[in-house]
DNA sequence: CCAGAATGGTTAAGCGCTTTCCGAAAAGAT
DNA sequence: ATCTTTTCGGAAAGCGCTTAACCATTCTGG
């Protein structure tokens, strides 16, 4: 008689139907707020009575339905992740970490990829919402910024990755990106280049990478030249047009600060195409040290992210945001580091 | 008066609290059941009471809490997608088609990363049946192909991508390996190779396009060395020992198919390493075109499979299937197709 | 031996929605 | 003018769970 299943979960077609708690409670012969007590390890409970349950359970293989919890606890343990596009390295790889210190923590993320397009974030961020996920990762290249800070407004937790606002003051951690694009930059001029181009993406972040260019030419006297400066968006063929353009120049450049890895691949595409050698006739520094950059030859020198730390960082910060949402804000940066490879070297010389 | 917000959405600290469809039905003088159906565009409603309804779900700035709704529906409008590793390019590159074509279907995605590893694929599979995903899609890389037997005997929607199954029936969509093998092998027999290595994942979709390798080289009298072929997992590092290894031989091999891209950049990074040259000495195939193929120097000849398409048909298939749970199973296959770059070339001439 | 404190378990309300069933009113048919 | 439909909207049950409040034991110490 033990493993008899009982009527109820038969139907029709010999469809199962989903044992629910209160199947779990009848065949203990207990109420359901005892089972439910002992899934969640709530309340006290005598050892004897949460071995039956627990068996019952076992033996009926019930699993909780955990929208109906989310819907009593108004909370549902997920997390939504909103970058530009999963299918971008750089995003996929943070993405990863992302999802591995969350799922250690319990919840489960849903990623989504906006294209740096406004319709598609304002269209996910209600759904989202209506999804009532718990709290939003938004990464950098989010474009309006403005919705975000209109549910921060209604004490939804948020919290920014790589990309900062000033308007409102949220929850962010990313890379010191100053410091970033300085260590590159400085990595340049100490081989001898003092014609240094820069592709730059038109957001925040290389933003900030470009003033720390800026500033570290003007400290070494450097004169800086605007058409030296292009700012697109990341892809490998805009990486490679935007080179071809840098390349067209009457003097030009003998090496190129690429805002990240992918436009740098695309500049060194751009240099091959026209029959120069990497780093010998152009020294090609990227940024955010992705895979890619050990796949091509040869291998880019580039400033890498923690982005293990700080994919964990993020999670633990919007996690303490979500159960104590009346802390002060905090900005975390953390510090790149320069990774030398083979795609830079001295200036050709000139005679 | 108009824009007036009433007491029940202020609370002590100022905190708004989100207001509920009786919130909404009070405010318009209606029943929530009528708020429901002008929601859910069911039911009959008048012009002038949808329109009032409306107004006041604006005003509220009302989003129905779909946790709710899920719960009676019994349905969440959300689907899991199983994967080895988000940050492998070719998972994130499907993903995001998938992502795209689910969204578009209405649909939402929870993205799992399971390592190859049976214990997170059940833990993930656990996890996400109690979420009440409406179904699922198995990328290939699934190990414990008899834990997805074990939900689908429950009636759980599942399809399995790039993966087969022979005790079971599922709905499959892959791409044809055996031809894509058989693409692959055949280009370089005809360029005129005889001594051909092969690098293989040890999972299915590998070994069909081995067989087509075996098949190949039969029909065209090529004797077969087995330890021409290794197995092993995808990343660029396995690839390098791999082709290092293959290298080591007295007679090394004239050209190398590697089954998928990540592994043909690591053979190329070890040919390099041992100072030959792409293809003057080596001849190297990948397969699955991904965006790392046109990245490396030289451009990676490859196999590409439509993995667009193959996204978006596997999103309708599993929809038919968990609107139409008894419709017979099918397997959809694609066909891939050869992409001629520059990693293969004639085999070196000795005299 | 009994008041008070633990301990172990139950009852019942409620989370925010969908949907069936029903009745009233309006419209059409005779 | 009366009867039948049709249209519109409401009442209420229920989805599967959590949790506060409560009650019944058993245990403790004075």
């Amino acid at each position: 008689m033990v493993h008899m299943c009982f009527v109820s979960f038969i139907m029709g077609e010999g469809e199962r139907i989903k044992p629910t708690i209160y199947d779990v409670a009848k065949e203990a012969k207990v109420s359901i707020a005892t089972v439910s007590k002992v899934i969640n390890k709530t309340g006290s409970i005598s050892d004897p009575t949460r071995k039956k349950v627990n068996k019952v359970i076992q033996r009926l293989n019930y699993k909780p339905n955990v929208v109906a919890s989310a819907l009593t606890k108004k909370q549902t343990d997920t997390l939504a992740l909103i970058i530009p596009d999963i299918s971008n390295v750089f995003f996929s790889e943070i993405s990863r970490f992302i999802e591995d210190k969350a799922h250690e923590m319990g919840l489960t993320l849903f990623i989504c990829s906006t294209d740096y397009n406004e319709e598609k974030e304002r269209r996910y961020i209600e759904l989202l919402q209506s999804k009532q996920v718990d709290g939003f990762i938004i990464a950098s290249g989010f474009q309006n910024i403005h919705l975000v800070e209109e549910f921060h407004q209604n004490n939804i937790p948020v919290t920014l990755l790589a990309q900062d606002n000033l308007t409102e003051s949220f929850n962010v951690v990313s890379v010191d990106d100053y410091r970033g694009g300085f260590l590159a930059v400085n990595h340049l001029v100490s081989l001898g280049h003092q014609n240094i181009a820069v592709i730059a993406e038109r957001v925040h972040s290389s933003t900030l990478r470009l003033h720390a260019y800026r500033d570290l030419l003007g400290m070494n006297g450097i004169p800086i030249k605007e058409e030296n400066i292009i700012r697109t968006t990341a892809s490998i063929q805009n990486g490679e047009k935007a080179m071809l353009e840098l390349l067209q120049k009457e003097i030009r450049p003998t090496a190129v600060f690429a805002a990240n890895d992918i436009l740098a691949v695309g500049a060194m595409k751009a240099a091959r195409s026209l029959g120069l050698e990497v780093p010998r006739d152009l020294s090609v520094i990227g940024f955010d040290n992705m895979i890619l950059s050990t796949t091509t030859v040869p291998e880019l020198t580039t400033v890498a992210q923690p982005i293990k730390d700080m994919a964990e960082k993020i999670v633990d910060v919007l996690i303490r945001q979500i159960k104590m949402p009346d802390l002060a804000k905090e900005r975390t940066l953390f510090v790149p580091e320069l990774i030398v490879r083979e795609s830079t070297a001295q200036p050709p010389k000139f005679e």
